[in-house]
DNA sequence: GCCATAAAACTCACAATGTGATTAATATTG
DNA sequence: CAATATTAATCACATTGTGAGTTTTATGGC
């Protein structure tokens, strides 16, 4: 039943959840950069944790402000049981897609 | 270089991809809904591929009428080398942005 | 205390994608 | 010719994606 997530979706619940407890939105951004190579703004991670807060996707905590310079309060996000489903609905379905395309695909 | 692909975008080009001659709006909708389980409507798909035809990523080439009833003419699509390479690099982003993510997903 | 600077979050208008209900075009069958 | 089958196309609207710019709150140096 419907309810499938856009590709950049994709990538920020990934890196919600791998980041576990460190997930906000500058080591978001960034794990998204350094792992796909693709640059990203920090306005777009922000649009959309907050859409994904929304729909009850994910969920949020205020860290404590941190004693470093501009060391403001970060704000935490975790994956919750339904944005886990989601998540692993949307990459199901595109494996199954992909399935047998590999030398079809660019080697470089 | 910005230039990604959304998650329907990426499942349409891995039908075309697969479907290799006998890509037309018909098929490709057929193998989304075969393999991923999820319902897709002829219209996203038509609306899709003549935005990606637009982008250059794919073309298409009209098929004569079959000796069926209803043997209207199909327009068969393929993949062009700028889609291919658009696929792959949408696709290796993601695998990227999964990897290691593998008990952590939902096993069901 | 005050100003410069740093880190993080937020806003928001606009662009790109996703979707489904509906309509059109052509063919065969009876 | 009317009924039906197959495919394509249209189109208004919903959802997602994006980036330039702004705000908030902290520390460091003077």
């Amino acid at each position: 039943m419907g309810d499938w997530l856009g590709e950049f979706e994709q990538l920020v619940l990934f890196a919600v959840l791998q980041l576990e407890d460190g997930a906000y939105g500058v080591t978001i951004r960034q794990a998204i950069e350094d792992r796909t190579g693709r640059q990203v703004s920090a306005g777009a991670v922000y649009t959309t944790l907050e859409r994904l807060e929304g729909r009850g996707l994910v969920l949020s905590a205020w860290g404590d402000p941190t004693p470093e310079r501009g060391g403001k309060r970060k704000r935490y996000y975790r994956l919750r049981p339904e944005g886990r489903a989601a998540l692993t609905r949307s990459w199901q379905a595109l494996r199954a897609m992909a399935r047998g395309s590999g030398r079809k695909l660019e080697s470089t």
